[in-house]
DNA sequence: TTCTTGTCACCTAGGTGTTAATAT
DNA sequence: ATATTAACACCTAGGTGACAAGAA
């Protein structure tokens, strides 16, 4: 799925974020190798501001290139660029989420590919149900963490060694309360199966192609330790 | 939900089995006391044929007591006397179910009720969706099991000590395809959430009491250390 | 004006007993 | 005859963006 996050990021990823709490779409997931197949690890995420700015959504009538006629909606005036509103608001409570198969052995996590479909992000900066908490109109970046549990009884001495970060680029996002680019909400609903009441194309023509993805194989992810991981989120 | 178990063993509960694998109703679930806040457990089931009989659906058409009129179905001729039919079928594949948090803390599994709503029930013998295999037209008794998991490097010399095993004979049942009871039937559909598109009763009267319990809080559940356990299962 | 909230129709995903057809 | 299977309508449970109303 490392093309439709590609394929998101190159229009500018958008998340919504809820007083209740909403699933990331694209799904972030990854294909481990490398771990001790006997060993305990824990996988988790957090994210991290991707600078200290607040951002609303600008107006640009002008811009007909990039904003061409016929898929212009409701929101398409506002879609064409991200202006600087500010200074960031003030940092939400840093939380992390981890995976609920969490601690489970290396064996485990390597048998398939391991999926953060549970993680929700809020707006709530009261929750207490565990989220995500962010502010919208902010941009962020998530990060995946691979901690080593050690079975020392002076395990704290190790902290520093016994974890991994890993920082996949096309992942990051603007959180928002609605969309404001169209072609985020279009591109959601194209690939969404939950969103797939809102598309309305013939459908005769998704049962053989059921989704219109940029087949652009670009191989651009970064990552701290890119020996470990075999392939990218989706 | 003990009154609910009791209810459906007064009428003879019956479990559906079916190749894909079918939830039990009600669901077995237990409190859980006593145990070591830090220590990690798995907890588990099995089920232990309770006789090596094999079962038929017997007719007794003259009994018109037990069956009156109105609440009679398709099968009503046949609810109202299990028959046996002679030996019981070669004993199936002897499989366990652990409780899909296994391993976990005692803190952990203490702190509410364990639900095993994950468990599936098969007649499938050659299933590999790791569901408990039955035998048709069989009966059975669900058991509980407690295992506590050592630390000690020699911990296999303790297995024995290790583990607790708890029955509620309230909770036996005899495995099916297809209902043989048309009370049973009724009290499924009663019951069960996801049965409510077959209830027909005057949907006001819903409202108030959504469901039709006997009110008998009979105490009649046996464990083999009753001390660790603290209500019973649903 | 711009952003946020709550409700909604419309989906996915999967748990029910029913029913008709099939198997034993 | 009796038991099993597979397709089905009808639920629960919860994830979508749209939309109208509210807040800043």
């Amino acid at each position: 799925m490392k093309a439709l996050w590609e394929e998101f990021n190159q229009l500018g990823t958008e998340m919504i974020v809820t007083k209740a709490g909403r699933r990331m779409f694209p799904t972030f997931q990854v294909k481990i190798l490398g771990m001790d197949t006997l060993a305990d690890y824990a996988l988790l995420m957090d994210f991290v501001p991707l600078d200290d700015k607040r951002y609303r959504s600008g107006g640009w009538p002008g811009d007909a290139a990039q904003t061409s006629s016929a898929e212009m909606g409701r929101y398409a005036f506002h879609s064409s660029a991200w202006l600087v509103a500010g200074k960031a608001d003030p940092a939400t409570p840093g939380r992390v989420h981890f995976h609920p198969d969490s601690p489970a052995k290396g064996a485990q996590w390597m048998r398939q590919i391991v999926s953060f479909d549970k993680l929700k992000l809020t707006n709530n900066l009261l929750d207490d149900n565990g989220h995500i908490i962010l502010n919208s109109m902010h941009r962020y970046q998530p990060r995946f963490h691979v901690v080593f549990v050690d079975p020392r009884k002076d395990s704290e001495r190790y902290a520093q060694e016994n974890f991994k970060s890993f920082v996949f680029t096309e992942t990051q996002f603007t959180a928002v309360t609605a969309y404001q680019n169209h072609r985020i909400t279009q591109l959601k609903i194209a690939s969404n199966p939950f969103a797939k009441g809102f598309r309305e194309s013939d459908p005769d023509s998704w049962t053989v192609s059921p989704r219109p993805l940029l087949s652009v194989p670009t191989q651009s992810r970064s990552s701290l330790s890119p020996c470990l991981l075999k392939g990218s989120p989706e």
